[in-house]
DNA sequence: GCTTTAAGTTATATCCTATTACATTCGCGG
DNA sequence: CCGCGAATGTAATAGGATATAACTTAAAGC
């Protein structure tokens, strides 16, 4: 396998793993400018192929995105599968939490790429990217460490879902500084991981109360 | 005052008030295909001056995006603050809440244009987008019609300001499909709102009572 | 080994941003 | 009321990006 070499091979012809290079490029790209940074022709100039090489592989610039995006997902999916398994005093919920809000300040340009844009929305089900997305979903819901009460749990895992995304997105844009500066980003999310808590508990007692009614 | 009219009145040199034209045109642009759909060319096309005209009046793209954004977050300042004026049984916050996520997902190309670019952090400070963002932001402290107790109420401010961000993307993202749809944006935006309203009542409680103790 | 096909190249069309140099109009002081 | 400077608009043009078409080279399979 050539991937690891993001270059082309001097004196070959065919560079070996384009699409592959392309998709890793892209993402050190967008780490610092968000998507507007990512261009098809100074990628193409970067690997050391033509300027059109690339629409060998992604038929527009759209393509290209998708595919980023997705490959941006797995990443992020790795990052909280690690954060889950790590042993600690904390929850699970509460470590995958703090490592979203990581993610999302950190690799802010990929994280944007991921969510601000529209090409989530526009993912076919079934969809390399559509996948990526569920499987990200999914930890989660798994994250919740709830008993398997269907929807319950995936109003939750949606409420502490968005919650994380607007911290990120509210913290990138500063507006954590001046007189809210009292509660930090960290404060925010546990917060936030307390009251999901609290609120799955009680929908899950409460669940079980009308079941025993019933019986 | 010719602000009015969007077009160019025929057989005149100058335009009369193509500044704000231009922000308007711009706005409808964006309403349909998000920023990347605001084109000076195409703008100044549809306004019936030539192509380079609008650099009279904004330094270049990015300035006019920026003029663009602060006009958004004046349009949802007002749209918040009629909700919040019109009687209703409903609490101040639940209302604000509610119209947030309408204009989030009725025009939400402009909404992505104001949150998910990064415009708005780099908003310097006393900027005409800061006083807008800030304007914006009051009103949801406001909303909170909590007792002045400073930071307790920005930091509930903060986080339902965060939750609805959440909401509003993901919504958009389409991840209330399925089974998921068992829980509606609307119910979830009033499930942060009321965790809120606890929240601030417990905060106030809980500072009141330190208080006491002091004396 | 020969052919088919995947992958890359050169050339080119189109669109957009942005700048430069020039033209026109507005408005204000004399 | 006139003339001059600032504001505003135009034409011409450079430069960069996406994307397509026609051609070329290497790889892979029978």
């Amino acid at each position: 396998m050539r991937s690891q070499l993001a270059r082309k091979p001097q004196n070959t012809y065919h560079h070996g793993d384009l699409r592959d290079a392309l998709i890793k490029a892209a993402l050190r790209e967008a780490e610092q400018g968000g998507v507007e940074a990512i261009s098809i022709k100074a990628l193409a100039k970067q690997l050391g192929v033509s300027q059109p090489a690339p629409y060998r592989h992604f038929a527009d610039r759209d393509a290209l995105l998708t595919a980023v995006t997705a490959e941006a997902f797995r990443q992020l999916s790795a990052l909280l599968r690690e954060a889950m398994a790590k042993p600690s005093k904390q929850s699970k919920l509460s470590r995958l939490a703090q490592a979203t809000l990581d993610f999302g300040l950190r690799r802010n340009g990929i994280y944007r790429l991921m969510f601000a844009s529209r090409t989530v929305s526009c993912a076919a089900k079934g969809s390399e990217l559509h996948e990526a997305t569920r499987e990200t979903f999914g930890l989660v819901i798994e994250a919740l460490e709830a008993p398997a009460v269907g929807f319950l749990r995936e109003r939750q895992a949606l409420k502490i879902w968005a919650a994380l995304h607007g911290v990120v997105m509210l913290a990138e844009q500063g507006l954590f500084t001046g007189e809210a500066a009292h509660a930090t980003r960290e404060d925010l999310v546990e917060d936030f991981v307390n009251e999901t808590k609290t609120a799955l508990a009680a929908a899950i007692k409460d669940a079980r109360r009308k079941d025993k009614a019933r019986a």
